[in-house]
DNA sequence: TCGCTCTTTGCAAGCGTGTGCAAATGCTGC
DNA sequence: GCAGCATTTGCACACGCTTGCAAAGAGCGA
């Protein structure tokens, strides 16, 4: 590839007429330059189109500014919402997103993580999945910081953001009690995420507490066949739930089709559903959900901030956040 | 800083006592190195947990294998679709994608861009907004490849690929005559994007064609309650159309829900209803929306195989993919 | 064993940047 | 004009890597 070069800071010396170190200069924030150099120096960079290179930069400061953002399931409304909020808030703090796919395979978290290292990123925040603890102490001992979201885990070094699942589904089901409901249903998927478990055993207990009995049914990936397809299994028994607590709004929304258009239900006459995430599509007027939102501009600058600030950090850091019942029809009363 | 540094090939190359070009050959492919201390140098980048930095790869190289993904409203279906099968397809092709979003003011494609340049990216791929010519310029000058996804473009350079909007758009209009409807209208955002722009031109043109005239309304920026306003608009006339091609799935979700719920209408007997880009929303069954699919994989495939090959390359490569319709109730008849 | 060829290895230069250090410059007050 | 000081500037080295080049080693037929 013989291609023009990208033009570098010893041109721009040249044409400004000044050394190499003050064009370097002039760019490093909290440098020493006259007005009258650096003046030249950004006329003669403008001029020749000039750009700081960061991989340099980076190599030689020991920060590349970059920050890996380990994510599978893109597409998705929540996922898609919160990698929004992640990548607005890390520009605006002056970081660079660098997004890993990890839709793959089961190692590919591990993977991903690998990559993040070989860039050299700054921090990795893990949307989904769970690395493996030897390459997350790769991280941690490469001064790498680490931000696990709704993960659960109990390791030490990450930040480590979660909601308070568990209050919320017994808040949830004290407002099926109230709204008059007794067969209380659980629709869950089957990838035994933390914080989904977390949903399901806060729910149980919580229903246990009000003397009720919960059936939990899980099926496939968490998305909206699968909302249909436990909407198969609960609607099709001899008593039918008349409430029901989806781990997911996409499975809410799922378990809501199959109930009105498959067995002609309505809701929330004959069923009450309630979701978990409040993605866009839970205030469509075809499901006005009652859900729990997901704060997650919130989150986004819960990860941020701690990446940012370099204050002492406490040993095991961990930030636990309030979802917000966000009540629309799907439940009678309120 | 004083944290412990990443691990250098130095080191690995003292561990292993080789020198350190031997460890740098072992992890370049097409390098010579013996077998022998091959094995004994990935011993011992093994043991010492060492990695490639890419950084200093890339400044060597001059090849930094990150591509920039620049994208608005990143929480979108489609948009995080595509994303998905960017990232995908970038890393099977030993890419890594660097994410930029664009949600802030209008000029962030261009900051998108200059950041591209910083990092050196191989090329940057653009989903949302269009940059200034002098600024992909710039781009082009300095050897980034640049790829514009539905921007309709006609400057010279960058791959552009497009989508057969108007063709589409004709297709529906015969669909929409031959299940018997005679008031067509065309709902539209304002965001004026040229692909949105096309999908209207096309529609009318052919509705033209066939002897009928089109109502066109527009309305605030491409999404769900978008639809809605103009669903308010158009249902209101003294004469509500029996048929209304939404320039996006979202739209279409929006007006659908309006006209059922606001209007008491029944889609498909009292108006027929089409969309673009088939989300996944589109399938659900509260909408089983009939709409023109976006070819996301085959989009990814033809941007990041353009990348990757350094075969000839036509002066000013295009691409037009077909975007198949997909038939589905809210269209009578099929 | 000796040439010959082919592979492997180490040396050293270079990629574009930041920054400590010492020299140079500018400024102030006498 | 000059000592004293603060500010600015240039030099040179470092960061971690790749790669051309020449030297060293391996393999082989005679």
């Amino acid at each position: 590839m013989s291609q023009k070069l990208f033009v570098s800071a010893q041109e721009v010396a040249e044409k400004a007429g000044v050394s190499r170190s003050a064009v370097s200069r002039t760019f490093t924030s909290g440098a020493s330059v006259s007005p009258k150099t650096r003046q030249k120096v950004l006329d003669a960079a403008e001029a020749l189109g000039y750009h700081v290179n960061h991989l340099a930069r980076g190599l030689m400061r020991n920060e590349s500014g970059i920050v890996c953002l380990i994510v599978s399931e893109i597409g998705t409304p929540y996922r898609s919402a919160l990698l929004r909020a992640l990548t607005q808030q890390l520009q605006n703090s002056g970081k660079i997103a660098m997004l890993i796919n990890t839709d793959r395979s089961d190692g590919s978290v591990d993977l991903a993580l690998r990559q993040a290292i070989r860039y050299r990123a700054d921090a990795s925040i893990i949307l989904s999945g769970l690395p493996d603890k030897s390459i997350t102490d790769l991280c941690l001992k490469n001064g790498q910081r680490l931000v696990l979201i709704n993960r659960d885990d109990d390791r030490e070094g990450p930040l480590r953001i979660n909601l308070d699942d568990e209050d919320a589904a017994a808040r949830i089901a004290t407002a099926f009690v109230r709204a008059g409901c007794r067969k209380l249903a659980f629709a869950n998927s089957q990838a035994g995420t933390p914080s989904l478990m977390a949903r399901e055993r806060g729910f149980v207990a919580a229903a246990g507490a009000l003397g009720l009995d919960v059936i939990v049914e899980r099926f496939g990936h968490t998305g909206y066949e699968s909302g249909r397809a436990v909407a198969q299994q609960l609607l099709t028994r001899k008593e039918r739930p008349d409430a029901v607590f989806c781990a997911t709004d996409l499975l809410a929304c799922g378990f809501m089709d199959a109930a009105r258009h498959q067995f002609s239900m309505s809701v929330p006459d004959h069923i009450c559903v309630a979701g978990f995430d409040d993605i866009e599509q839970a205030s469509w007027s075809s499901y006005q959900l009652t859900t729990f939102a997901q704060p997650v501009d919130m989150i986004a600058h819960e990860a941020v901030s701690w990446l940012a600030g370099d204050a002492a950090r406490p040993e095991n850091p961990s930030v636990r956040l309030h979802a917000d019942l966000v009540w629309r029809t799907s439940i009678r009363g309120g």
